[in-house]
DNA sequence: TTTTGGTTACACAGACCTGTGTACTTAGGC
DNA sequence: GCCTAAGTACACAGGTCTGTGTAACCAAAA
């Protein structure tokens, strides 16, 4: 389309238009002259940047691997705002699920390299949930880390298919329940803090 | 290869050839002629049972929603049961995630077909654990499936990228928390014994 | 001015894909 | 024996894909 107006390099133009493609079609629908018609360049220019669609592809998922922020709130309500900033995404029209699931479900287990950043990401986040249980004196921090991240990534998945934003309220909702099991100190936050679970809403996006 | 022994339709061959082909290496990555070549029969048989590749991605999709088989064991032991099922199907060298979020991931948002069969599958599972709840007198049964289902895709994509079985008993851990939380009595905390459980009636107050 | 590096237009190779057309063969039921 | 249904072999149309080759173009630096 029309160029933006910023200074911006033409490998970064490239990325930029190939990883909206690649996410929100999938990255075997998207060929390389679509990328590159997008952007209004020739082929040849995209591939003088980019040896190969591999390379891409490979450059696109290391665009994605991004880490949180840092902050200086207290650990417990970080890793509750993970769940609001994903009910956040899901609710956006442009959320098409993971990224790195994405690549590894259509790319399928040949593809090391694709796997290999996408193993890279689903730890990084996990360390990121143990960290911050250890902060807050969690002895069970490691396996409470890997409990946060399937409901993460089962909210993620169940978004995908149901365009369902309160997923995510639902996995925030459980983690409360494991965070109070482990001793932290969630606060009440609306649900009672007797333990039960709040009903969840559910509203759809795309009436079926 | 070699025709198996037992009666079988031409179409049911069909199937069972492009379930496992599309399942472990993905549906657009293989091709109509690939199915044809790997039962030894002509593309133009295929093409006589099934009408467009579209037509079979369809049938290989409702063959893979089978309900669960229908069991006496106590509700409790049965969805923790799920979880153990999982960890054998992770250990399993031939899993490769769920189906039906792999071919959303990989068809995209457009085919709508392939979503509805999709949703209709994960809202299977979830009224599956819910009415389990539901006999075991859980309040919030309704919003307690929503998290167990969370956590059967959260393991489900994390072994996907990790090759991890023990993705499925962190979820079945996790699902002992919510369900106790919940008033279900999931036995003591050790994972050992013979793995019984006992309805009794809920108490709301969690374990703090 | 000359050079140089990035870009463009465009053709093309070679592969793979879905789907069809057609004539031939084979097996079973009548 | 004859007929029908199913399958086979094989070519082919028309499309897509990745990746390359080539000559021209243009702007900015030297």
């Amino acid at each position: 389309m029309a160029p933006p107006p910023t200074k911006q390099t033409m490998k970064e133009r490239i990325l930029e238009t190939a990883d909206k493609l690649f996410y929100l079609q999938g990255i075997r629908a998207i060929g390389v002259d679509t990328i590159a018609a997008e952007i209004g360049i020739s082929k040849r220019t995209l591939y003088n940047h980019f040896p190969s669609k591999d390379a891409l592809i490979a450059a696109y998922l290391e665009r994605r691997f991004v880490q949180p922020r840092p902050s200086d709130k207290p650990p417990a309500e970080q890793i509750l705002a993970t769940f609001d900033s994903l009910e956040r995404r899901f609710a956006a029209k442009d959320f098409r699920g993971c990224p790195f699931v994405n690549a590894v479900a259509e790319l399928g287990p040949a593809d090391r390299a694709v796997k290999k950043i996408a193993i890279a990401f689903k730890e990084s986040r996990r360390v990121w949930f143990r960290e911050r249980l250890n902060e807050l004196g969690v002895t069970e921090a490691d396996a409470l880390a890997t409990q946060l991240v399937l409901l993460v990534d089962g909210s993620i998945a169940q978004d995908l298919v149901r365009d369902d934003p309160a997923m995510a309220r639902a996995a925030k909702e459980a983690a409360k329940v494991l965070l109070r099991n482990a001793g932290v100190d969630v606060g009440d936050g609306g649900d009672g803090g007797d333990g039960t679970v709040k009903q969840v809403k559910r509203h759809k996006r795309a009436p079926q």
